[in-house]
DNA sequence: CACACAAGATTACAGATGTAATCTCACCTT
DNA sequence: AAGGTGAGATTACATCTGTAATCTTGTGTG
């Protein structure tokens, strides 16, 4: 099964972030953690959604509870490579060459990248030669 | 001035890609390499992205020629960040740090990545101290 | 029991996007 | 001069998104 394309507005990430922080919850709860939008509109964003399989819900005590389907990783894959397909073609070199250029980084963030790319290079080597 | 908030969809990358590439160009120039597109489509958008500020024409022999208005490195940098923000709350580090965990990088593309941070590292700590 | 209230369902409406078709008009060709 | 052509302008229409308001219905309250 392909990663079947899960497309989320920002609105839409907002709500997934605070559903896969408090897991399940009511429409309500979640209203009370966004005052930028009016209750109504929270549910319609919750049932848009649901449509597009993002969350689902269980019924409890008469009252909805909603909860992402997926894991926020699995959504960030997604709309990370769909991203980069977008606007870099697919590759993530040009994406971090472009940081680097930019001088977007700060020091402190290149040499954590530096030390977690190389710690996960290792692992390649190690693994290198099976099948 | 900021980044004023040039908002590109999918199918706008794309042309734009071109008008980078191809600048400028007619709405029917584009239009033979985009055969997804219906011609009609083409200058659509053409038009939409003109309204959006994204880019301009100038008549030429009584005929159009379109051309972006800002650099593709400048419409990377703001689609990159308006997406790290939506997706990872703004931090660089944690979206690499995702990769690496998915293993999505290929072992030369981590080695190149490594070169680029290690190489542009050393900028930093050469010109450290300059106010 | 009659009604108010809250949860959920249905409907609304404007702007953005995808995807064109139709209309207009100037110019080339008989 | 009449008509075809092609570039550009205007219009169309469905879906998605943002942002709710309204309708419905079960339930607790006086």
């Amino acid at each position: 099964m392909d990663t079947d394309d899960l497309q989320l507005s920002g609105s839409e990430w907002d709500l997934m972030k605070i559903l896969w922080d408090k897991n399940p919850a009511t429409a309500n709860q979640i209203a009370e953690l966004t005052p930028q939008w009016h209750p109504k509109t929270v549910r319609t964003m919750l049932i848009r959604l649901q449509k597009k399989g993002a969350v689902e819900h269980e019924v409890i005590d008469g009252i909805q509870h909603f909860k992402p389907i997926h894991e926020r990783e699995y959504c960030e894959s997604s709309a990370t490579q769909s991203f980069m397909q977008r606007v870099f073609d697919g590759a993530l070199t040009p994406m971090i060459a472009h940081f680097t250029r930019q001088q977007k980084l700060t020091p402190e963030e290149k040499k954590a990248l530096i030390a977690l790319l190389q710690d996960n290079k290792e692992q390649d080597d190690n693994n290198q030669g099976e099948k």
